[in-house]
DNA sequence: CGTATTTGACCGGCGC
DNA sequence: GCGCCGGTCAAATACG
């Protein structure tokens, strides 16, 4: 597994905080995207071309479906316009067939990412309190994971090119990356930083199919209002926004992550090139949502969503 | 000083 | 029943 750990590098979470990328210089003084980049020879190569290209951009428009987010004003338009067109409740979009890795489901298999009937049920006791574990670990949604089952974890699925730009007006904390059996990149998690208590969470992954989508898997629902700027508690110090460089229209696709509280979905982000260190985690809050001129198009085919209510091991 | 990021370890779920 | 994998938490580190 040498494999993973080197794309364990790559940064999903630039992907997620693109918004705010920093000046600085990354953490890592590595490339990050190095990891990005799959397995393939070319590090160099690549390197330079996801660096700059990519993610500058990426940042600064980097703004995905985001009926929320919008930052402020096209945002708010899709999001209506999903809204209406769905139910305000975890419904994410009926999912077209798109050429999304998601083979045709078995007639059972629906895209619904509300409920899901799952294989088992484990009623979990609400309150088997997420795993006792030895160091009580809780599910920061306060939903005990044993209660989550994969099967019926609800998941918004959404294709957002590399340099699409995509910001979502929830700030993103990236708490974990695992490098994923199948794919030769990393994924990453996060989880949403704008309420302490959000149990909403997004899983970024580049497109094995495609090395320029990254696949965004939003699962849990907002418990709190969409900040009207992307702000919140959590990333107020870093994330400064650089500004964003070139703004695309990155594709956008809505995805009904489910957000009980009608809020709205996260939008992924973009990966950085380089690791904005700590930018905010995902997005950055105050990341410059979208620049007028990111938003123009819109979304364009680019951008998939599935939502799958499990997604299948 | 506060917060985000990074990495490792642990646990649960699912498949075989 | 066992093993594998994915997902999450926690601690440490770094930066603004």
């Amino acid at each position: 597994m040498e494999e993973e750990r080197c794309f364990n590098n790559w940064d999903l979470d630039a992907v997620v905080r693109l918004g705010c990328r920093r000046l600085s210089p990354p953490r890592q003084a590595d490339n990050p995207f190095a990891a990005f980049q799959p397995p393939q020879p070319q590090p160099h190569k690549e390197e330079k071309a996801a660096v700059p290209a990519p993610a500058p951009e990426a940042d600064a428009g980097w703004r995905f479906p985001d009926p929320c987010a919008g930052g402020g004003q096209d945002g708010d338009e899709l999001l209506r316009a999903l809204l209406a067109a769905q139910p305000p409740l975890p419904q994410p979009l009926p999912t077209p067939p798109s050429p999304s890795p998601q083979p045709p489901p078995p007639p059972q298999r629906q895209q619904q990412p509300v409920d899901v009937p799952p294989r088992k049920v484990h009623a979990a006791p609400a309150s088997p309190l997420a795993r006792a574990h030895p160091s009580g670990r809780q599910v920061a949604g306060g939903v005990p994971r044993c209660k989550r089952r994969k099967n019926q974890v609800k998941k918004v699925v959404c294709q957002v090119p590399v340099d699409g730009s995509s910001s979502d007006v929830w700030a993103w904390r990236k708490y974990g990356q695992k490098p994923i059996k199948g794919s030769p990149y990393p994924r990453g998690y996060y989880r949403c930083s704008s309420s302490k208590g959000c149990a909403a969470r997004k899983q970024v992954e580049r497109s094995r199919s495609d090395p320029n989508t990254f696949i965004l898997t939003y699962t849990g629902e907002h418990n709190h209002a969409a900040p009207t700027h992307r702000n919140s508690l959590a990333g107020t110090t870093r994330h400064k926004l650089p500004s964003s460089a070139s703004p695309q229209p990155p594709s956008v696709v809505v995805g009904g992550a489910s957000a009980s509280a009608g809020d709205a979905e996260p939008q992924p982000q973009q990966p950085s090139p380089s690791r904005t260190s700590r930018s905010t985690a995902g997005l950055s809050p105050t990341t410059p949502l979208r620049s007028p001129s990111m938003e123009e198009d819109d979304e364009e085919e680019n951008d998939e969503l599935l939502v799958e209510d499990r997604d299948g091991r």
